[in-house]
DNA sequence: TGGCAGTATCGACGTATGTCGAATCATGAG
DNA sequence: CTCATGATTCGACATACGTCGATACTGCCA
């Protein structure tokens, strides 16, 4: 779970992330979201991350590798906050239980 | 927002935050969860860097210092997730867009 | 077959991070 | 006031991470 939380812990992974999947198709090829600020070599070690992660997957369709992104991880990161702020928010000190 | 992710990159801090947001009354002090395996002034650490990453409050009470989960921060991180999960679902290659 | 465009890997560098022990601060008890 | 307990801060160390240039790999096209 933290490997999945630290493969987002980086200002360029957050918006390759958050480019592909705002992408039409859900994909995206590595060239349309190469332009995060930082070289190609770069950019291809933090999708390795990522896809290591759980976050994305790619795929090869000819010349290009195609990345989008897998909503398991997501999903189990997504609970883990949800869990924790709805039980702070049970016992919260000032906002009531709206149940 | 990285930082954010970066807060929660590591498993002992996930496991504070955790223990934390399912302690009853929603709180707890450092007492009640430093036997996550790491030395003392470590938990601290770890507890300070949640607090600065805005995920985390702290409040002194006497002698013990009594932390709880900031709503906020871990509600902002899990929107990010959901929207690219369901975007990448409504666009999944196995499941066929229900609309 | 050769060349070319798109990606990935490798090696190296500077910086950031997690961890600890020791010391310090804060608060309540006697 | 003095001491004991809970918590933080400090300094140091080994390791991990982000970044780059150079290089290698993959597949298309002439």
């Amino acid at each position: 779970m933290a490997a999945m939380f630290k493969a987002l812990a980086d200002p360029v992974r957050i918006r390759l992330f958050s480019k592909i999947a705002s992408h039409p198709q859900g994909e995206a090829c590595v060239c349309d979201i190469s332009d995060v600020g930082v070289s190609q070599p770069t950019v291809s070690h933090h999708l390795r991350k990522l896809r290591e992660a759980g976050l994305l997957t790619s795929q090869r369709r000819g010349t290009w590798v195609y990345y989008r992104v897998a909503p398991a991880a997501p999903a189990a990161m997504a609970r883990l906050l949800t869990d924790s702020a709805r039980h702070a928010h049970a016992h919260a000190p000032t906002a009531p239980a709206p149940v």
